[in-house]
RNA sequence: CGGAGCGUAGCUCAGCUUGGUAGAGCACCAGCUUUGGGAGCUGGCUGUCGCAGGUUCGAAUCCUGUCGCUCCGACCA
């Protein structure tokens, strides 16, 4: 490829829109360019990248067994409703209609229409194991798109359905998915790593993510260095030890605390309560019923695992005039104390506009973070606007509907399995594989006859790779102040071959054109830098945009019968014009070891 | 959804407070010079000042509305 036949519009200054560095290079150096907000374009060169990409994963699923399929972008509704997904997904679920005022679903995934199919096509054991995949574009109303691709409306996503005939065939297919992405993400030249994670609106019954470790990464993973635990912090747990037990007996005591409205406030004089031996009472309204949380005052509520364990995903935290009605104080004197909520809740204020909080009893669920399992001489609201309790007891005060672990994990606690202190870091997930069961298989029918003639559900799993979110993971990762530094991998060409003199018949252009036929002959991406630009432009260029070798052909160098080849941010070295292709290939091999080399 | 900021040339931005014929740098075009890390000089092209209303003799500038973009927040009571 020529430079001046093909589209690289570089940019010197990065254009306001962008924040971080990726999305700054992306646009600098003529890769993408926003037609609107989270919604790209790609330009030649980017979308060079985005195949190579696409290309690595095709090879790895198609090695893992996996087969390709395209399903429709635009799905009809029904079918959303059918999985529940209509529902629960609604808030990231992109819905537009026809002329005839019918609605569609532009998909985010295809759990749906993968399922349908498998239902209707797939009617023995003998067809099984079957792993569809796709690469496609997906929709998402993101309320806030951001960081260029990495949270955009329209994406490209490789997913992936597996169907087994059992849950450890289903397990094992899933193993397979887990061993691909990791060589997909080195291929890649990644340093992407699997961590324990929640299943989100997908469902499933576990699933692990991979992370790609950056600052400007829109996750947090807790890890451990001496066991290697890795969880994201939506999922992650430790061996934090529970609330110690004291005194048994002290009657519950009631006192004032005016104006006293915050954990930190009760800690001050002339309270004099810590943090860690108070009840902080949080009040969600999910499903149009309050629901009640307890964690200890120093804790914070995950609400990812809080949204895992109530069973919908359409919750939020209730407004203060709704937890006064249902409790009768406002925020800074909650509590969950039995007869504090026994006293309000058969009875209602007439003409409420908030439907009445807590399930058909009245009483509202309390749910209640295990660290406080056992737990007395605490201090909680009262449910009463300035006044608290003391001597709280847990299990004789509060009268908890379930115990889950709801509390966020913080940097220093000890790691459940080894005890050495857990670390967090910030990271960007790439890729996510869910052990499905048969919850999809169930709403769609999935079926098929075993050997002995039995009905039986397909176990399922399903496996996402953010495409243009790696790709844009890849320069966040690989790069300096120049700008882009291509793995070899996903570089939209390998080598930059720069002339310096660009005129038809000098010296230096006849050798370029020669070294780029002998290059492409031997199968490497080249492209031919024909700009009449002075070097110094052609120079900038090229780092910019990230070519793993440059090769220069300038007159000093030519005199002496030489060229010059220079990897991206390494050592430039000499070499005759007769030996040019070789060492570019040696290079090129060099390059190829060291971008594999173990991580 | 709440809050804040910003919309002026392809890009980065000034001008707005105090209303009076639209600006700079880079980019682009032509010419000359230059030619190994974003050159210099001369000349030139480039605008729905986001959009719609309003105030005014006159609006990029003031007022209202609206759309878009960016950031923060939407657990920590």
């Amino acid at each position: 490829m020529r430079w001046t036949k093909t589209l690289i519009p570089t940019l010197r200054e990065p254009p306001a829109e962008a924040e971080i560095l990726s999305h700054k290079l992306l646009l600098r150096a003529g890769l993408i360019r926003k037609v609107a907000g989270g919604v790209y374009l790609f330009l030649p060169l980017g979308l060079r990248a985005l195949h190579k990409i696409e290309q690595i994963v095709r090879e790895e699923m198609d090695r893992a067994g996996a087969i390709e399929v395209l399903m429709p972008a635009m799905q009809p509704p029904e079918i959303w409703q059918q999985s529940g997904r209509y529902e629960t997904a609604r808030d990231v679920l992109f819905k537009v209609k026809d002329s005839g005022n019918r609605e569609w679903v532009l998909s985010p995934t295809a759990e749906e229409v993968i399922t349908g199919t498998a239902a209707a096509e797939i009617n023995s054991y003998r067809q099984l194991p079957k792993n569809f995949y796709q690469i496609s574009v997906k929709f998402r109303d993101e309320i806030r798109p951001r960081f260029g691709l990495m949270r955009a409306r329209e994406f490209i996503m490789k997913d992936a359905y597996s169907f087994d005939v059992s849950d450890e065939a289903a397990t094992a297919s899933y193993q397979k998915m887990y061993d691909a992405y990791a060589r997909i993400f080195e291929r890649c030249g990644l340093k992407a790593f699997p961590v324990e994670a929640d299943t989100g609106v997908i469902g499933g019954k576990f699933s692990h993510e991979f992370m790609v470790p950056a600052e400007t990464g829109e996750n947090e993973v807790v890890f451990c260095e001496a066991c290697g635990y890795a969880a994201n912090i939506e999922k992650a747990t430790s061996g934090i030890p529970k609330t110690a037990a004291r005194e048994i007996g002290a009657a519950i005591e009631k006192f004032a605390t005016p104006g006293v409205v915050t954990i930190e406030a009760l800690t001050k004089e002339p309270c004099k309560v810590p943090a860690n031996r108070q009840i902080k009472t949080l009040v969600y309204i999910a499903d149009s019923k309050a629901v009640i949380i307890l964690i200890r005052g120093d804790d914070q509520l995950n609400e990812a695992k809080f949204a895992g364990k109530i069973g919908t995903t359409v919750f939020r935290p209730a407004s203060a005039e709704e937890i006064f009605s249902s409790l009768g104080a406002h925020p800074g004197s909650l509590g969950a104390v039995a007869e504090t909520l026994q006293r309000r809740s058969p009875t209602r204020p007439e003409g409420q506009t908030t439907p009445p909080a807590g399930s058909e009893t009245g009483a509202p669920r309390i749910l209640a973070d295990e660290r406080l399992r056992g737990a007395n001489g605490m201090t909680t609201g009262a449910n009463e606007d300035g006044f608290h309790f003391r001597h709280v007891s847990m299990e004789r005060d509060i009268k908890v509907t379930e115990w889950f672990d709801l509390r966020t994990v913080t940097a220093g606690e000890p790691c459940a399995k080894c005890g050495k202190p857990l670390k967090i870091r910030r990271a960007i997930e790439v890729g996510h594989v869910f052990k499905l069961g048969t919850k999809y298989s169930e709403k769609f029918g999935a079926e098929f006859l075993d050997e002995s003639g039995a009905r039986r559900l397909s176990v399922m799993g399903c496996y996402g790779i953010g495409v243009t979110r790696t790709l844009q993971a890849v320069i966040e990762q690989c790069n300096d102040k120049d700008g882009i530094i291509w793995p070899l991998s996903v570089a939209p060409y390998r080598v930059c071959i720069t002339p310096l003199n660009v005129a038809p018949e000098s010296e230096a252009m006849k050798l370029a054109e020669k070294l780029h036929a002998e290059l492409s002959a031997r199968g490497v991406d080249v492209i031919l830098d024909d700009r009449d630009e002075r070097p110094g432009v052609k120079f900038k260029d090229a780092d910019l945009v990230g070519f793993p070798i440059r090769l220069a052909i300038g007159e000093k160098s030519l005199a002496k019968g030489e060229v010059e080849i220079k990897p991206r941010g390494g050592a430039l070295q000499s070499v005759k014009t007769g030996t040019a292709v070789e060492a570019v290939m040696k290079l090129v091999s060099k390059i190829a070891a060291a971008d594999a080399s173990p991580l």
